[in-house]
DNA sequence: CCGATTGTTGTTAGCGCTAACAGATAAGAA
DNA sequence: TTCTTATCTGTTAGCGCTAACAACAATCGG
């Protein structure tokens, strides 16, 4: 019978047939090279050469019931948020010839769910997700799926499967400590209502550490936790208040630099007005003027050591779930040491 | 006979014999309910809701020749340099339900040769790539492939298919004119060595509207595009040079914060000492102090065109090559003067 | 009241590939 | 030599779904 498309592709078959092989050795070519004596070899790779041959990843994982490919599900892919982790996961998934899927939810559990969804759909080998906090019928049908996952960026003592964990809790806090240490004494922290647990768990880490100190919590809000025009209603807020704040902890570097740069629009001296602090060690903070003060977390290794992990899991090297915790570092920089504070102009 | 697996999926005739209907009916609730009637799409729903099915669309994708994803490959994904664009893309394809696959080629035609080809073979149902230039060989499989494929981002007589088309060139003599314009007379610019057609051709135009202004092109180059830290080097170049330029026109907004920083870190002042200009229009570029001048290019207009066009070819909606020209506009901000901004056309 | 039209559901035959196993051949052991 | 054993290639039977068409029921105009 004809093709119900009519439009004949190259398929395997043709290329078996040139070749004078069976398309299982066809196949065995593809896949692995080394189960197929060198003449045979030659002889199908030349044929799939000369008909322009491509493999139909599609047909092939039907029939292997693999994809070779592994969803990656971030809350935000335009931000620079999470580009460490997509690389560090794309350095090892390149070495092991595993393709990555990347799916966003824009900090919506819904979207999430979505997401998880689909890819399931898509019979993707394996999850990594940033995040621990799902919608239960999200955990169903991923533990239903019985497929591997990597949860990461954040902790939880009850984890969907393995997890490549960091405590913003504690990473806030000891930044908190820290600033409590370099002498600033009335302390912000700049966060979000909302749906974010990390930026929770930080603001819970900053408060902790802000009572420990004696100190009460000052918290101010906005709205967007990617966009630096942030900055411009942090700067607002601080210049209404009676007695400002000598340092704000903002709970990411995006917010942290536009807080920075609204204060220094308006005349103030960061850090000799007010002190600035961000989280995360993004690639930028180092090259501000002042260079921020921000909680180093070592994005690659994050993605590295998740994807490794997940990989391990897929192809059954690792049968247990595996929790792995990451290390963050406070940095203090000029932006909130007063001693080697730098003028500023406009 | 059993599965090869062992493991039993819930399939859609498991979801089919408990509703008491054909597998095709099940086919048509998830993909056209409207073809079914009420009674039978409910009874359908049911049965998919109490089995837990979700929808192999690996296999759907086989049997319907059609993936219902679309590739969308960079340069780069890490950095913020098209996030606008692959969100302008978003946006379109989730309207249509279409899913978006990313491949990264780090400016490297071999590694954009073989991003295309794994995803010829995961069946794509079209391409969108940023840059004109490719392998003869990419041409030729994209060509043969029949597939709808967008190219964006520069332009060129020649699309491969269709083409939402920017023409870094003018863009690029555009600014300096208009740097000219502002009484700037000796303006350098920051270019890298390399592979990237898009950076060669601002270059170009840099350079023909310099000479149309009389002066010899001053071209600096460094090595990394997407990093600040090449905002060290330029800083050093320009120190170094006995007759400094009066201003910097950068190759893009990242290269240009980091210059920028740079200069001011070793004490001098932007504007004052060295105006500084970048390309692309990044968000965080209104924001630096003094706000950085610009080329403003519509980012998520692009990515939106782009996915409107392919979608269209997808569908069958239209059938022939579209080319359409992306506007930019000179952003005069603090870095360089004050100055209204003017439109430009490709 | 009947053939034609429209709308809905089922049947059949693959989509293009690979797992599992069988078969063939060469190499090694007894 | 004969019997393993190891290595390579081919055969068979799906993977789970949907396009195309057939079958049937409901509706309608004359």
């Amino acid at each position: 019978m004809p093709s119900r498309q009519g439009k004949a592709n190259t398929t395997m078959a043709d290329v078996a047939r040139r070749a004078g092989v069976s398309t299982m050795t066809v196949s065995r070519v593809l896949r692995r090279p080394d189960a197929v004596t060198a003449e045979l070899r030659k002889r199908v790779e030349a044929a799939i050469r000369e008909t322009g041959y491509i493999h139909n990843l599609v047909a092939s994982s039907l029939a292997s019931q693999r994809t070779g490919t592994i969803a990656v599900i971030l809350p935000t892919i335009a931000s620079s948020m999470f580009s460490g982790t997509v690389q560090g996961i794309g350095s090892v998934a390149r070495r092991y010839g595993i393709q990555i899927v990347l799916a966003e939810t824009n900090y919506d559990l819904e979207e999430e769910h979505r997401a998880v969804a689909t890819l399931l759909g898509r019979r993707v080998d394996g999850f990594i997700i940033v995040g621990v906090h799902h919608l239960p019928e999200t955990r169903r049908i991923l533990a239903q799926s019985g497929l591997p996952v990597v949860e990461t960026w954040d902790t939880t003592r009850t984890p969907i499967d393995s997890i490549v964990a960091l405590s913003n809790y504690d990473a806030a806090k000891a930044m908190t400590t820290a600033l409590f240490a370099s002498s600033h004494r009335r302390i912000a922290f700049v966060a979000s209502e909302g749906r974010d647990r990390r930026a929770e768990m930080r603001r819970k880490g900053y408060a902790a550490a802000a009572k420990a100190h004696g100190a009460d919590p000052i918290i101010l809000y906005v709205d967007d936790l990617r966009n630096m025009s942030s900055g411009h209603e942090i700067a607002e807020q601080l210049l209404r208040m009676g007695q400002p704040p000598e340092a704000v902890f903002c709970v990411n570097d995006v917010v942290a630099a536009g807080t920075m740069l609204a204060l220094q629009r308006r005349g103030l001296s960061v850090p000799g007005d007010i002190a600035v602090a961000g989280f995360g060690g993004f690639d930028f903070s180092r090259y501000l003027l002042p260079a921020l003060t921000t909680v180093d977390v070592p994005h690659g290794e994050i993605g590295e050591r998740a994807a490794q992990i997940l990989l391990d899991r897929i192809r059954g090297t690792s049968t247990a779930p595996t929790r792995e915790n990451i290390k963050f570092t406070v940095s203090l920089r000029d932006s909130t040491q007063k001693v080697r504070a730098q003028d500023h102009r406009t």
